[in-house]
DNA sequence: GGATTAACCGAACGTCGTTAGGTTGTACTG
DNA sequence: CAGTACAACCTAACGACGTTCGGTTAATCC
C-alpha cells in the first residue's frame, strides 16, 4: 500500500476516537485494532502518532481536563470559584463515565491537569489563604469531585439503586431507578459541596492573610 | 499430574495470593499465570476454583469491604460513628492502594459492601435522620474516602511536581514534596470530614425526625 | 470395589499491545 | 530535475494474556 496521498491519521484524531469508544463500548473495550478499524487503519499505524496505549489514555484525558473551569479564580469570590470549579469538573466527568476509572491512575505528567492544580492554588492564596490551606481545600475538593464520579457513574449504582429499592419501594420502575439514582447523586455532591463551602467562610476569617485578601 | 494427595488450592489462599501480588506487582501486575506461579500450581488450575478472574477481584473486594468498620453505627452517636467510618474505610484502601482504582468499577454485587451501605444507613435513620437524608449523606462521605483515597494513594503527582514545579510557580510548595504528601492528604481528608461532619450537625436540627432520635 | 467426582496438568485458541521491516507517496536537496 | 530523505501507511510476527478442552490421578461414596 504504501504513504497515502493525504494523511489519514492525525494524533487529535486518534484520540477524539478513542474518546468515542470508550464512550461507547467502556474503557476495556478500547483496543489499539479496534481503534485503527474506526479510523480506518492498521493497528500498527497508530504508533506513527502515538508512542503506547497509556499514552493516548493520558493525552485524553489531558483533553478532558482542559474543558474544566477554572476561570472564577482569576475574580475575587474564592467560594463562587471553588464551586464553579467542582461542579465544572463534575460535569466533564460525568459527560465520560466510561473514562473515569483510568483517572484512578492519577494526574501524572498531564499538563491541563497541573494547570488547573495551579490555577486552584493560585486563586485560594491570592484570596488571603494560607498556602497550606489552598493545597488542602483544592486536594478536598477534588476529593468530592472524583469521589462523586467514581461512585456515581462508572456503573457502580447497580448495587445502590438495591439499596434505594429497599428504602423506596413506591420506586418500583426500573426506568425511573436511573433517574433517581442521578438525582439522590447530584444532591448527595450538593450537599457534600455546599457544607464543605460554608465551613471554608468560616474557616476563612480565622486563618486568611489580610494582607493579599480584601481591599 | 493428576489430583494431589492434599489440596493446594482454596479460594481464600487464592484471594490472599492475589491480593499480595497486587500489593506488591500493582493491579496490572496480576496476571492469572503470575499468581498461578506464586501459588505453586498451573494457571488452568485456578478455574477450578475461580470462575474469572473478574469475579476473584471482586471477592477480595468483599474481603476488604469486610475490614470496614460500621459498629459505630449501632450506638446512639451517629457523628462518631460517620467519622469512625469514614476514617476506617479510608485506611483499609490505603493498606492497598493498588487496588483502589479497580474500586472505580463499582461494587457491584459485593455482598459486604451492600451490608455496610445497610449498616450505615440504618444507623443513620435511627438517629432520626429522613432516609433521604440517610441515603445522601453515606453516599456524600463515600465519595470523601473513594476520592481521597484514589486522589491520593494511588500514583499522586508527588514526583511531577518535582519536575513541573518551575513552570509553575503557585504549585512550588515544599508541602507537595513526598515527605509531606501523606500529611497533606490526611489532613485535607480530615479538613473535609470534619467540615462536613459539623455541617451536618446543624443540618440535623432542622430536619431531623425527633421521634426516632434523642431519649 | 466400581463409579463418580474433585483437583490439577498440558496444550491450545483467540485477542491483546507492540515491534520490525517493507512499500509508496511527498518534500527537500544538488 | 534527479536523487535522497523521510513520513505514513502496510503485512507479519512476537510474547503475554484470559480462558477452555480433554486428559490423569486421588479421594469419596454406595
Amino acid at each position: 500500500m504504501g504513504r497515502p496521498s493525504v494523511p489519514i491519521l492525525s494524533k487529535q484524531r486518534i484520540r477524539d476516537t478513542a474518546l468515542e469508544i470508550i464512550d461507547r463500548d467502556g474503557l476495556s473495550g478500547l483496543s489499539m485494532r479496534k481503534l485503527a478499524v474506526a479510523l480506518g487503519v492498521q493497528a500498527a499505524s497508530l504508533y506513527s502518532h502515538v508512542a503506547t496505549k497509556e499514552e493516548l489514555l493520558h493525552a485524553v484525558a489531558n483533553d478532558l481536563a482542559e474543558q474544566v473551569d477554572v476561570s472564577g479564580f482569576a475574580g475575587d469570590d474564592w467560594r463562587a470559584a471553588l464551586a464553579t470549579w467542582a461542579r465544572s469538573y463534575r460535569a466533564v466527568l460525568a459527560a465520560h463515565p466510561n473514562f473515569v476509572p483510568f483517572l484512578a491512575y492519577g494526574p501524572s505528567r498531564r499538563e491541563a491537569s497541573l494547570r488547573m492544580a495551579d490555577a486552584v492554588h493560585g486563586g485560594l492564596v491570592r484570596a488571603g489563604w494560607p498556602p497550606r490551606y489552598a493545597t488542602m481545600i483544592g486536594a478536598s475538593t477534588k476529593y468530592l469531585v472524583v469521589g462523586a464520579a467514581i461512585s456515581s457513574f462508572s456503573r457502580g449504582f447497580e448495587d445502590d439503586v438495591r439499596v434505594y429499592w429497599d428504602r423506596y419501594p413506591n420506586l418500583s420502575q426500573a426506568h425511573k431507578l436511573r433517574q433517581y439514582a442521578d438525582e439522590i447523586d447530584r444532591d448527595s455532591f450538593e450537599l457534600a459541596l455546599s457544607t464543605f463551602l460554608d465551613g471554608l467562610v468560616e474557616l476563612h476569617a480565622a486563618v486568611a492573610v489580610s494582607a493579599a485578601g480584601a481591599p
